[in-house]
DNA sequence: AAACACCGTTCACCACAGCGAAACAGTCGC
DNA sequence: GCGACTGTTTCGCTGTGGTGAACGGTGTTT
């Protein structure tokens, strides 16, 4: 998502506008104006004249969390996990799977959920779901996503995030 | 809560702690140096020298987020404990004394409170309670919660702060 | 003050169940 | 035939709950 550079005060109207829609924008502040009050996470402010970085800087930070306000993947009729711009391509079980996991992105879906979209018939084997589970982490690891354990629950979908502990 | 400042780079050890603890922080930033990459809205930047009105501005915006971003945890029907947009996978026992605790954050919690809602039936051993509770703390550590002891009152859950001043 | 009981912390250990991972084999489509 | 997809077996790690015991702080009794 694109963030709108604003005057301020001068484009106030402009600003109330962007405010509603949620859209992630920049203020320049001309002079002696003092910086609007505004606890959204989606605007930020700049005193001109200012320096180039750090223009770009705000509205890059800006950008990423306009992204990341609204994290979840999703699956694609051609069996495409997206996810911020990367895909991976996945089998039909690991579709099925994928599928039922994007569905409660960030909670748990227990593994009779999961063993019931990919094999309604009846699961194979006891281990199968496990198997391509740990064949589904491998391939989505590449593009950011990544499953969870959730002992004797099930499992969870969530952004990989590079700490270990907690997420 | 207070925002801390923060020189940059040169504290930079100092700030991975804060960021670590979720503490608000306004970076200062020295000379030539870019600003930091981080989309955590409870960060932010401002270069030297700068307006001390604006400094004050960011600060308080800074404080506004954070207190409006300090929700109670919550133990979900998964038994995942959510804190902060952090989680933990706790055991059924666990489970069954966090949400105990969580139903009286910030409150003190009887053991007798805690091995009803653990043990229905009964407890097994007599510092089975104590087992346990060491072990959720161990586990509630990594995302910011801990549990403090009021002794032969019962035990206290709140949020971990790295505080110098105790002991 | 010393002895004592009480309360809580921490560790080591065990048995059990859930899950991870590799390795192998069968099937299908190009 | 080759590679991708899937199913199956086997081995072993690790989380979980329970138990006993050592340790230490606190307040009370003698």
């Amino acid at each position: 998502m694109d963030v709108v550079l604003v005057r301020w005060p001068e484009e106030d109207t402009r600003l109330q506008q962007l405010r509603e829609d949620g859209s992630p924008r920049l203020l320049l502040l001309n002079g002696e104006s003092g910086p609007p009050e505004s606890d959204d996470c989606l605007e930020d402010w700049i005193r001109l004249p200012a320096d180039d970085r750090d223009v770009r800087a705000r509205v890059a930070r800006l950008a990423t969390r306009a992204e990341t306000a609204r994290p979840e993947p999703q699956v694609d009729g051609d069996r495409l996990l997206r996810y911020r711009g990367r895909w991976v391509a996945l089998s039909p079980v690991e579709g099925a799977l994928a599928a039922t996991l994007v569905d409660r992105f960030g909670a748990v879906v227990g593994r009779d959920t999961l063993a019931r979209r990919a094999w309604p018939a009846g699961m194979p084997t006891r281990n199968a779901l496990d198997v391509h589970m740990l064949r589904l982490r491998r391939r989505i690891a590449s593009i950011g996503v990544e499953v969870r354990t959730v002992r004797s629950r099930g499992y969870l979908m969530q952004a990989a995030k590079p700490r270990a502990d907690a997420q």
